[in-house]
RNA sequence: CGGGGUGUAGCUCAGCCUGGCUAGAGCGCUUGCUUUGGGAGCAAGAAGUCGUAGGUUCGAAUCCUAUCACCCCGACCA
């Protein structure tokens, strides 16, 4: 490709709008543009890029046997009223003038295809994938490519005949991830994760650390510890019981309304105080305890629950059906609500909490005495320094950017969108799918978040838009032109994806820098001093190292370090 | 959706508080000459109805109101 001829439109200065490396570098290095919030426009040489993601996920997929479908991006309304998410919150954009939406994810498309194509447990297993646009009603689009408005996403699906049949797909899905961000050059790491609203039985999310990141993550590098905090464990130990069995006592607590200030009031430990948080769940009252200082995880509570909506009770709803205020509250004598409590306070006594009356507290609870607790489950946010699960390492918190989520689905599309198969016991039963996606985009702006510097972007060879970069230093020395352009020829004869800096008028700084920027793994600098000798050099863009080489041997020495 | 910020030339920004000549700078762009190993020099030039609409005023980029867009923090996040 000569430069002369192309559109890489390169910018010496960071664009404002932009504030996260990857995003900056692939504005100024020409690949990519906003249109809108959310919406990028790719230029030839991140096009280039984000083929060359999409043809190793799609090499790696094949792998495993998977097919590669093209599947419509404009969808039935219908489809989607049918499997109960047209109306998730901020999910799905819609088309003004029909009853159409565009698909955010494709789920139903393929229980569609699958609910007339698969009728036999002979037509199992499947992988059906596909790479392409989706859609999303994101409320705030950010940094650059990580989070837009249409993304470009492989997805695939997997259409089992029994939860073993599920297991391997799944199984074949993380093997190929990691051969996928192996083969991408990113330094990755993989984390247990929640189903949300996807629904199903188990997901794991691949991640990279990065202060950019939207995720955070519990991390223990010795113990191989590695969970999204939304499902992450510590173990710390229960809070247990007491040896006396003191009668319940109210005590007169005025103006004692947070924790901290409880704790000083009755000099106790924070452990003995058992917080009541005050939720709805599908609209019915939702009584939760937790340890005083501990921090309730509302995925965690989700998952608790089996899914369906939590939101906080507000203030004066709280009042009227408790007659007190937060702060108060306690399980108690409280009547009309479902009450469940932290794992830390099974069978716990001793405990403090709220009388249900404006400055009265209770002491001396006894949760197995006294509460009828409908289920103890881990609801707790885990605090770094904790031991990880099992052992005595520290968790370390970070953030982290998706790449990659597998989800075990079960049947939860394939019983809404009647996916069912005759097994062989011509039994009818529902096909269990997985679902597997992968942000291509995300891929790209990792790489770089990963690989760069000072200069601009440091592509791996595996990502770069092209291997290659020729620069003739002087474009007035007829030589350097020759050599220059015979040098291009020779490159790419030998099938190496090359660049030529073949611009007049440009000062050599001037293309150097550019070069960095855009960042090809290697440079092949023709000069006069080197052609004196017969000479070029070749120059490492990741370590800035440089190697003269005869003219003849600059190929095959180029061909040499790729392979490395 | 709550809070904050910004909209002035292709890009980065100044000017706005305290209204007043023909709206500025750097980079980029065009032409010519010079230059060519780390974002060159000189000269000449093109380019903006100051986001949009309304208002106040003798006069608005500047003050007021509304509106749109974009960015950041939060909420949300398949």
């Amino acid at each position: 490709m000569r430069l002369s001829k192309a559109f890489v439109p390169t910018l010496k200065e960071i664009p404002s709008d932009a504030t996260i490396p990857s995003h900056q570098l692939m504005l100024r290095a020409g690949l990519m543009r906003q249109l809108t919030a959310g919406v990028y426009a790719f230029l030839p040489l991140g096009y280039r890029a984000i083929r060359k993601a999409s043809q190793i996920v799609r090499e790696e997929m094949n792998a495993i046997g998977a097919q590669e479908f093209h599947l419509p991006a404009l969808n039935p309304e219908a489809l989607w009223v049918q499997s109960g998410r047209r109306n998730i919150p901020n999910f799905i954009l819609s088309i003004k003038e029909r009853d159409l939406v565009l698909a955010p994810t494709h789920e139903e498309v393929i229980s569609w295809i699958a609910s007339s194509g698969i009728q036999s447990y002979k037509d199992l297993p499947q992988i059906w994938y596909q790479i392409q646009m989706k859609f999303r009603n994101e409320p705030r689009p950010r940094s650059g490519v990580l989070r837009g408005r249409e993304f470009l996403m492989k997805d695939s699906y997997t259409l089992d005949a029994s939860w073993e049949g599920l297991d391997k797909s799944y199984d074949a899905h993380l093997e190929a991830y990691k051969k996928i961000f192996t083969r991408c050059g990113l330094n990755f790491f993989v984390v247990g994760a929640s189903s949300g609203a996807m629904g199903g039985t188990g997901s794991q999310e691949f991640m990279i650390e990065s202060l950019h990141g939207e995720d955070t993550v519990a991390l223990a590098g010795k113990s191989g510890y590695a969970a999204n905090l939304e499902i992450a464990k510590s173990d710390v130990p229960k809070i247990g019981r007491l040896p006396s069995d003191n009668k319940i006592e109210e005590i007169h607590t005025p103006n004692v309304r947070t924790i901290k200030q409880l704790m000083e009031f009755l000099n106790v430990d924070h452990m003995r105080l058992a917080k009541s948080l005050v939720y709805r769940h599908n609209g019915k009252p939702l009584l939760i305890l937790m340890v005083g200082n501990d921090q309730l995880n509302e995925s965690k509570l989700v998952s608790a629950l089996g899914g369906g909506a939590i939101e906080p009770m507000d203030a004066t709803e709280l009042n009227k059906l408790t007659g007190a205020d937060a702060g108060s509250i306690g399980p108690i004598g409280l009547e009309g609500f479902r009450i469940i409590a932290d794992r830390r306070l099974e069978e716990a006594n001793g405990l403090v909490s709220g009388a249900n009356k404006n400055d009265y507290h209770l002491i001396n609870i006894d949760l197995k005495r006294d509460v009828e607790v409908d289920g103890y489950f881990d609801l707790r946010t885990i605090e770094p320094g904790e031991p990880a699960p099992g052992t005595t390492e520290p968790l370390k918190i970070a953030n982290g950017i998706e790449l990659g989520h597998i989800f075990k689905l079960g049947t939860k599309y394939s019983e809404a969108l009647n996916v069912k198969f005759l097994d062989e016991t011509g039994e009818l039963k529902p096909v269990i799918m997985g679902s597997y996606g992968i942000g291509i985009e995300r891929i790209v702006a990792c790489h770089i978040e990963q690989n760069r510097d000072d200069n601009g972007i440091s592509w791996g060879k595996s990502l770069a838009p092209y291997h290659v970069h020729v620069i003739p230093v002087n474009m007035n020395s007829k030589e350097t032109v020759l050599q220059a352009n015979q040098m291009y020829r020779r490159f790419t004869e030998a099938g190496l994806e090359t660049i030529f800096d073949d611009r007049e008028n440009l000062s050599a700084g001037f293309k150097f820098k550019d070069a960095d920027l855009i960042g090809m793994p290697y440079q092949v600098i023709v000069g006069e001093k080197g052609l004196k000798n017969g000479q070029v050099e070749i120059k490492k863009r990741r370590t800035g190292e440089r190697i003269m080489v005869s003219i003849e041997l600059a190929v095959s020495e180029v061909q040499r370090l790729l392979q490395e």
